[in-house]
RNA sequence: GGAGGCUUAGCUCAGCCGGGAGAGCAUCUGCCUUACAAGCAGAGGGUCGGGGGUUCGAUCCCCUCAGCCUCCACCA
């Protein structure tokens, strides 16, 4: 940091230019370990533990949203003095990974059974290495306050213990298991998925009806099906037990076409009467209602398919074909032999690989399981007992109840080779089955093949990232986290599983709030994606637009929750929001040279514009505080906007110019302390928003050698810089400049034209008022002369303007029309008397005036009076002119 | 088949405890006023999706209808 304690001009273009600044100042955070946790251990702690990343590619926008509101709320509660902990890390991704290296791997004619697992992980190992270090670099160009000496992977060493912990205590309790199940299997990728990982789409498909001949002779019974090719498989028919039609033929058997196999007709109430013909198919092994069945009543389970989707030797003819191919062929051949009766047009969900966009094949095979019932029934319990987790915004909860309470158990191997080994050794030819943290001792043992889902260790993130499962003192400070950050789209794969991980190995719920965003869409509302090709890549926002305008840009102008629009025009109102910013500051400091940290008085004559701009800072620092503090964030980014533009801006630097630029030394240095003070907490407030923009500039006002605003205290209201009579008396002099400037423009007298006016107040205040500003009033409506008389007669030719107060008129010689002056008032009057009449008749209610809170009746009377007052002046005015 | 979200100015969106609707962009008018033309000063523009209800009072709460979107769900 720069040690100035006096402020220095910014002899610098009218424009922000943000590459600079950036680079400059993370290095600069970087250096001082700003970002690091534990610099205040007696403070209360706040941690946040970052979604971790996918280790294979390049972070999008949606990260960049997901980031930004996270580094928004550390830097916030850095600033309010907690020791502030965010942990950073990267996931390993296990089916995202495995395919992107296999990719690679197939540009150079390999597959990984060429390298074998071995090879083919030290490839990997090389992969995650390359891109590990560029997603921190991409973290640093958003200028994210992560405690790097944290940084965890979730297969590093200690993340992988957590792993096998867990897995162990959850399968001496019975919780894993290990079955032969259908689940589903991804036929490209060659592994078995969780039922989340299943996206199913809609498909315009076929429903084939087939006629299966009673092995007697005596008739036949049709089924109907979307995948014919699995009746290569069926062991049986269904139909309803107390169906009139078929309940005789239950206990007969079949003859299944092309196969030839004799199957029974079984009778089960899973079958429903009256959808199609009322006797289904049963094919254990590819069907997990089937299964059901299958097991009820004891069918065999034939597998008719390889794990590459390719039809097996149970298919007989089919063998080898793909099962597309196969569907194909058996329709020919069941059409030819007379079975196939019908083909009906049917659209169904079919189930896709969510990572590899195969039709996901239900599939028997032997995997482990997690037994969900009792953890999902702990979490439950704590949610309905209060010691669950708050969602923001709270609609997200019944989405997360939901889920859990209808949750089947989860499958949790996988056939891939990228992952965490599953703990669980066999002994060959024995049929013996050991599970712990380490490999059993003595020969013979054989380690399973499959590696887990990678969900089952993100599951643990919270506290595996701090130390879990040893007691280390990070996890006994920063544990239990305070706020979980991400989109709704994850609730399912992660904040779910985190949440009854946790109370199951911690006893408490990983974090206090989930803060819950939307997904950034493209400009038409469409979701980014790579097909479309409609991404946005955040470095070349940030690139074009600086980091600082793309976290305002993300960050606001939205509701918790709810979906984000990218468009480019919305950053580079967030870029000319900076510029403001930045120009506004260069202002402040041409006329801070030489200004001392100790210079700053703020108990001095203050004028009017100073007293009424602290009263609004102070007033905007609370309300910036409470919105922060649930999460507005979009409503704060508003409040900062208006704040700086219109009230600092657009009004308290203008009338700061003329005592700035005036004789009274003494009032200048009371107006160089308002700006130095309000200008150094406008930056504190805007750091979290736009860290780089509020660094750079704050570190050329007053402050102690070695001070950064990262860790600069966040501005907190005093009561003691309320002013009410600043506010109301600025509120006159704005009332009236805005009438004279609005009069003007619409005769068109341009704004560097002087013009007489003429002042008269209508009440002793006003009058007061008006004469301790005559200056101001000078100024802002351009007057070549200014009269201020209470006991004016109103001149016959001249333009008029009523505000609250005071009576302006404006002779403009040549310029008006009296006609036109007329239609003018008369315009208004029309207004005026419309506003008094929703009043009167608002106010001629009993039951408003019974039922309404005092005080918004009287703010009601004063308003009709206030209405009235100006409508009768107004009137008077058109009378006389007319006359 | 369930659940949720959205519908407010031409466009993108705000509107936190119900007290006569706001911003940015766009449009129109006038300004290079010594912080800023990525700017300044003005202006126009809304039956708050339709209908009903509760209330003294509804953009806001309840019901209902319509349209768009999302998630969940094993009907072959």
């Amino acid at each position: 940091m720069s040690d100035i304690n006096q402020s220095k001009p910014l002899e610098l273009p009218t424009t922000y230019d943000p590459t600079g600044a950036e680079q400059k100042w993370y290095d600069a955070w970087l250096e001082g370990g700003y970002f690091k946790a534990g610099l205040r251990p007696d403070a209360p702690k706040y941690t946040i533990v970052i979604p971790p990343p996918n280790v294979t590619g390049m972070l999008h926008i949606g990260h960049a949203l997901d980031l930004t509101l996270q580094d928004i709320l550390i830097r916030f509660k850095r600033m309010q003095g907690f020791d502030a902990l965010w942990v950073p890390g990267t996931d390993h991704a296990g089916i995202a990974t495995q395919t992107k290296v296999e990719s690679t791997l197939r540009e150079e004619g390999l597959s990984r059974y060429d390298l074998g697992r071995e090879k083919f992980l030290e490839r990997v190992w090389d992969w995650k290495e390359q891109y590990a270090g560029s997603i921190r670099k991409q973290w640093s160009k958003m200028g994210l306050s992560l405690d790097y000496s944290r940084e965890r992977f979730t297969l590093d060493e200690g993340l992988s213990k957590a792993v096998r912990e867990v897995f162990k205590r959850l399968y001496d309790k019975g919780l894993i298991y290990r079955g032969k199940r259908i689940i589903n299997w991804d036929p490209a990728a060659k592994t078995a998925l969780s039922d989340i990982e299943v996206e199913y789409k809609e498909v315009n498909g076929h429903l084939y009806h087939l006629k299966y001949p009673l092995s007697d002779g005596s008739g036949h019974l049709t089924v109907a099906t979307t995948r014919p090719e699995t009746m290569l498989g069926d062991t049986a028919v269904a139909v309803h037990p107390e169906d009139e039609r078929y309940k005789h033929l239950i206990g007969k058997t079949l003859r299944l076409p092309i196969v030839g196999r004799e199957i029974p007709v079984v009778g089960d109430e899973y079958v429903d009467k009256d959808f199609g013909s009322g006797a289904v198919k049963i094919t254990p092994a590819h069907d997990p209602n089937d299964f059901e069945v299958g097991a009820r009543h004891d069918l065999p389970q034939i597998i008719v398919m390889d794990e590459s989707g390719r039809m097996n030797d149970q298919a007989g003819p089919y063998e080898g074909m793909d099962r597309a191919d196969c569907r194909k062929a058996i329709v020919k051949d069941l059409q030819e032999q007379g079975v196939l009766i019908q083909i009906e047009d049917h659209v169904h969900q079919v189930g896709h690989s969510e990572r590899s966009g195969a039709v996901v094949e239900p599939y028997l095979s032997t995997q482990w399981f997690v037994s969900m019932k009792p953890l999902a029934e702990a979490a439950i319990n704590a949610q309905r007992s209060g010691n669950g987790v708050n969602f923001v915004p709270d609609r997200f909860e019944k989405i997360y109840l939901h889920w859990i309470e209808n949750v089947r158990d989860w499958c949790i191997s996988r056939q891939l080779w990228w992952g965490h080994r599953i703990p669980a050794w066999y002994k060959e030819g024995t049929g013996e089955i050991y599970v712990g943290t380490e490999a059993p001792e003595g020969d013979g043992w054989v380690q399973d093949e499959d590696v887990l889902d990678t969900w089952f260790s993100s599951a643990l993130w919270p506290f595996s990232t701090l130390g879990w499962p040893d007691s280390t003192e990070d996890l006994k400070r920063y544990y239990p986290t305070d706020v979980l950050v991400t989109g709704y789209d994850i609730i399912y794969f992660w904040v779910a599983r985190m949440i009854f991980t946790a109370l199951e190995f911690t006893g408490e719920s990983p974090f206090k709030d989930v803060l819950i965003h939307g997904l950034v869409r493209d400009a038409e509302g469409r979701k980014m994606s790579k097909s479309l090709g409609n991404g946005v890549d955040p470095f070349e926002v940030i690139e074009k637009y600086g980091a600082d305008a793309m976290r305002y840009m993300l960050s606001t102008g939205n509701t918790p929750g709810q979906d984000l629009r990218f468009r480019w025009e919305k950053v580079e109102q967030a870029r000319n929001f900076a510029n403001k910013i930045w120009n506004a500051s260069r202002f402040a400091l041409m006329n801070l040279e030489g200004f001392k940290a100790e210079d700053i008085d703020l108990t001095g004559s203050l004028s009017t514009a100073d007293r009424w701009i602290l009263h609004r800072l102070h007033e905007t620092a609370r309300d910036v505080t409470r919105l922060m503090e649930t999460y507005e964030f979009g409503e704060t980014g508003r409040l900062l906007y208006n704040f700086i533009w219109d009230d600092l801006c657009d009004w308290y630097i203008e009338f700061a110019k003329l005592t700035l630029y005036g004789e009274d030394a003494a009032a200048k240095t009371s107006t160089q302390s308002v700006i130095a003070y309000v200008l150094d907490r406008t930056l504190r407030l805007l750091h979290p928003f736009m860290p780089y923009l509020s660094e750079e500039i704050w570190q050329h006002l007053p402050h102690e050698a070695g001070e950064t605003i990262t860790l600069a205290a966040w501005p907190a209201y005093d009561a003691a810089f309320e002013a009410p009579d600043a506010v109301s008396e600025m509120g006159l002099l704005m009332d009236a400049i805005r009438a004279v400037r609005n009069v003007r423009a619409e005769v068109g007298v341009t704004p560097g034209k002087k013009i007489e006016l003429l002042a008269k107040p209508t009440t002793e205040a006003s009058a007061g008022i008006l004469k301790r500003n005559e200056e101001y009033l000078r100024r802002f409506c351009n007057t070549s002369s200014l009269t201020l008389d209470a006991s004016l007669a109103a001149p016959e030719k001249a333009m008029t303007a009523i505000v609250t107060g005071v009576e302006l008129y404006l002779p403009i010689a040549g310029l008006i029309d009296i006609g036109q002056e007329i239609a003018r008032l008369t315009k208004e009057l029309a207004s005026l008397n419309a506003e008094v009449d929703r009043v009167e008749k608002k106010l001629a209610n009993e039951g408003y005036i019974a039922k309404a809170p005092a005080h918004v009746v009287e703010q009601e009377r004063a308003k009709g009076a206030d209405y009235r007052d100006k409508r009768d002046k107004v009137l008077a005015r058109i009378e006389e002119l007319k006359n």
